[in-house]
Order: C-alpha cells, then structure tokens, then sequence
RNA sequence: CGGGGCGUAGCUCAGCCUGGUAGAGCGCUAGCUUUGGGAGCUAGAUGCCGGAGGUUCGAAUCCUCUCGCCCCGACCA
C-alpha cells in the first residue's frame, strides 16, 4: 500500500480522553477513533490488526475441531425469559423495542441462540459432541467503559459453545479448547498464562480464564515462573487424550489476586512470579445451565432423554488488539509482532523525486507486493516520515535515500531491537521475502 | 451506581476568578528557502466558546437546567 494514498490521519499529540498507552497509541496510529463512550470506529489500519487477530484465532479453532458459524447480534428476548436470564442480566444488556412493540435485545453473549439452534436441530447422542463458535459483536452496556478497545461497551468476541452427553465427555471439549488458547496467544506473540477462575454455582474446576502478562494490566497474578517459559504445544492431536497436557499447563501455582494463596504461594520460594496482566480469554464448562430449563436434550444410548452438558469459551478478540500493544510498546510506538503486524514492512522513501531512489523504492514495494509493504512515498521530511513508521510499529522498515544508493545500499530497520544494517537491496529483499 | 473533573479552531490548550470586538502552538492552504529523526520565513483559511434558558446595556466568562466525555472506587471478553 502506498501511504500518499493510505487512510492514515496519525496524531503527533495525544488526545486528551486516552490515560493508557495502548489507547493513545491506538489513537495516534489512526487505527480506531472513539464514537461514543466505549464504542469505536475502526480505521484502515487498526481493521487490518483486527482481522489478523481475528483469523489466527479462527485457524486456532478450527485446527481443535469448532465449526466456525454466525449468530445475529439482535436476538429475541423470548430465549432469554426462557432461560431467565432477561431479568438476571439487569442493566448491562441493552434492551430494543421493535416496531411492532417486541422485545429484542443486543446480544451480550449468545448461550441461548446457540442452544436454541441446538435444541431444535440435534436429536441423537450420536451427533454429539459438537463445538460451535462464532466472531461478532457484543455489546454490554458497562457503567464504565475505560481503556480504549480493552473495555468497551461494543467489542468483538470469539464465543465458542460446546455440546457433550455428560461432564465426563465435556471435559475433552473443555480440554481441546484450553488447548487451542495456549496456542491462539502463543501465536500472537503473547505470553498468556491459564488460571483457574471462579466457576460460580455450577462448582468444579472446571473454569480458566488466560491473562496476558503486561506490565499495565488490570489485574495482579501469582504464578510458578516454569509457567511462563513452558514451549507452546505443537502438532497436537485434538482428538486424543489431552488431559496429561492440561494437567501440566494446571498443575503449576497460577492465581489472580482474588485466587490467591498466600502460604501456597510462599511455598514456591524464588520460583514465585508476580506479574499484572490483563485477561482475554475465559473458557468454563457450565453444565445445564442452559440445557437444562430450554430443554436442550438429545436421546441417549439407551432411549431415554439426556440434557446435553454445555460450556463456553470467549476470546475478546478487539480486547486483544489493546493487550497486544499494552504488552508490546516503547516510547516511540507501537511495536508489533509479526504475526498481527498490519504489514510486515515499512518502506521509506526518503527523497520523493529523486529518480534513483524512486526507482529504487518501486522496485522493492513491486517485489514485495502491496499487501506485505506500506510505502512512504509521502513528500514529507525524514524526520516526520521515520517517526509516523515508528509510531505504527511495523516489524521492518527498508529506509532508502539517495545517500546510501550512492554506496549500494539501503538501510534495513528492526523495530523491535533498533538494529540496523546497511546491506543492498537485493539482500534486503531476500531478507524479507523469507 | 457513588465520588471528582473537563467541554473554546482538526489536535494540545490559554482566556473564565474580576462580564466589554475570539487567542497561542501544532496541523491545514499558497509561495520561497530547506531536506538522513516530527524544518524556517511570509501570507492565508478555520470557531452556533457542547446545548437550552436566565441575569445584564452587554455573557466563552455569572446563575439554573441539560447533553457529552474523562478519571477514582464497587463489577466485567
């Protein structure tokens, strides 16, 4: 993409609405503007993050077996008297009359639409087990939205629905999706750690949610340091046991404030890690919550009716966007991974009119390809030029100016490390098509 | 939902206390000079001073109401 032609309104200073540093950053980069108190506009580049997210997490889900679907955002109030959850949610949900004076709603989450898709389609034990998820927009009518994109009213969730014949069987959904989080986060260049979260009524261990370690977070976790350099899972096989895994993931200290074991803890020595983190993902099992009163059962192996065992497992995929750049940042700007990087280069033009480094430049952004690379081929001062590339952190920037060709070369920048090296255009290009 | 703060140019903000012709820096437009880390000079454009009501000869400024946004606390992907 070429920046002259680039939807990119950066700030060079900071709006006064923005306290933390991944929503100023957010706002600087032109990748979201507010709307309303905690709703956003997503512009080009902040979009482009956003479907990146979105689609590791999609793979992610479907490598462990869910079946990617799309529920509507405005849903009927009739399945949430059913399953009395129209009077628990209170205020947080908004409520919509239509024309014809029905009750609707804006969906803050989607257990009932799902089940009532599965009540009415799903008859046999033998279809079973299912997992079913869905990215759309949520909106919780929060007293307080704050932090930019992390806590917003309107954001965008990956919710996954799990549907087993009994709580033995959805401890292996449980466990295919506790897994597919440890690689969706590792994925994204994050170390997220699992905790064992509060599991309400329903009871059992069966609730973790993953924080993401940054120094900003929200919330201060306690956790066996082994956690944090434990590999990521590679070519895991969904289908097999993965219980031994979980267990290795669960049976090391980790703990939220609110979990926290102080002489449990204490007991860990030196290998106690204390650490803030924000959370982005929670997965619970909750049994028949939900079956049980909107009447979700299948016929069993010996005919009689079974209320299916359900669970949930959110990724707050916008939340992520703001995690990603709470955890990866420095005074000058955002830093991405490469994974979620809207491009993976950056290429300065450092003198816009000079034929040699024109050409230059038109010959690596051909090379790389529009999608790979942002050109600045703006007529702006250099200065201006490497500071916006800083501010956007894309991984690489290719800096050429007629100084260097004039020795064969071109400037290749690590944003992450600040390294920079002088090699020709050709290995810098080699160096980036790899 | 309790407590506090702020709404003035695209952005950051001054002016308000003590009422009297709407301001600065950055950005934008044009020109000249510049050009390897957010340039300099010159000339411009830009405002229902969040909205409504009131007090006053006169309101950005004082009073009342209202809307919006932010922060701190209790709750949440």
């Amino acid at each position: 993409m070429r920046l002259s032609r680039y939807f990119l309104p950066t700030l060079k200073e900071t709006p006064a609405e923005a306290q933390i540093v991944s929503h100023r950053l957010m706002l600087r980069a032109a990748m979201v503007r507010q709307h309303a108190a905690g709703i956003y506009t997503w512009l080009p580049l902040g979009f482009a993050v956003l479907k990146k997210i979105e689609q590791i997490v999609r793979e992610e889900q479907n490598r462990a077996g869910a079946q990617e679907m799309l529920m509507p955002t405005i849903q009927s109030a009739e399945l949430w008297r059913e399953s009395g959850r129209y009077d628990d949610y209170g205020k947080e949900m908004l409520r919509i009359t239509d024309r014809h004076e029905r009750d609707m709603l804006y969906g803050p989450t989607a257990e009932e639409v799902i089940t009532d898709v599965f009540r009415t389609s799903i008859r046999s034990y033998k279809d079973l087990p299912k997992i079913l998820y869905h990215i759309q927009w949520k909106f919780r009518d929060e007293v307080r939205p704050r932090f930019g994109v992390m806590r917003g009213r309107e954001f965008l969730m990956k919710d996954a629905y799990s549907f087993d014949l009994d709580t033995a069987t959805a401890r292996h959904s449980y466990n295919q999706m506790f897994v597919a989080y440890l690689r969706t986060f590792a994925r994204m260049g994050l170390k997220a750690i699992p905790l064992r979260a509060e599991t309400g009524p329903i009871g059992g261990d069966l609730s973790h949610e993953f924080i993401v370690l940054a120094d900003t977070g929200e919330s201060e976790v306690h956790c066996h340091r082994a956690l944090l350099e434990k590999p990521t899972p590679e070519g895991v096989d969904y289908d097999a046991d993965l219980q031994p895994l979980v267990d290795e993931w669960t049976g090391l200290y980790a703990a939220a404030d609110e979990m926290h074991d102080v002489t449990k803890a204490a007991s860990l020595g030196d290998d106690l890690v204390t650490a803030r983190g924000i959370e982005v993902g929670h997965i619970f099992h909750f049994g028949t919550k939900y079956s049980a009163p909107m009447g979700a059962t299948v016929t069993g192996p010996d005919g009689d009716p079974v209320t299916v065992a359900m669970g949930s497992y959110g990724v707050g995929v916008s939340r992520l966007v703001g995690a990603i750049i709470e955890a990866s940042h420095d005074d000058a700007g955002i830093i991405w991974p490469e994974a979620v990087a809207p491009f993976h280069v950056g290429l300065i033009n450092l003198k816009v009119g000079d034929e040699g480094t024109d050409a230059a430049c038109a010959s690596l952004y051909d090379a790389l390809g529009p999608d790979r690379v942002l050109y600045d081929d703006r007529d702006e001062r250099a200065g201006a030029k490497f500071a916006d590339m800083d501010l956007i952190g894309l991984p690489w920037q290719v800096i050429v100016g007629p100084k260097g060709l004039a020795k064969g070369v071109v400037e290749m920048k690590n944003r992450a490390t600040g390294e920079r090296e002088e090699i020709s255009a050709e290995s810098a290009l080699a160096r980036l098509s790899g």
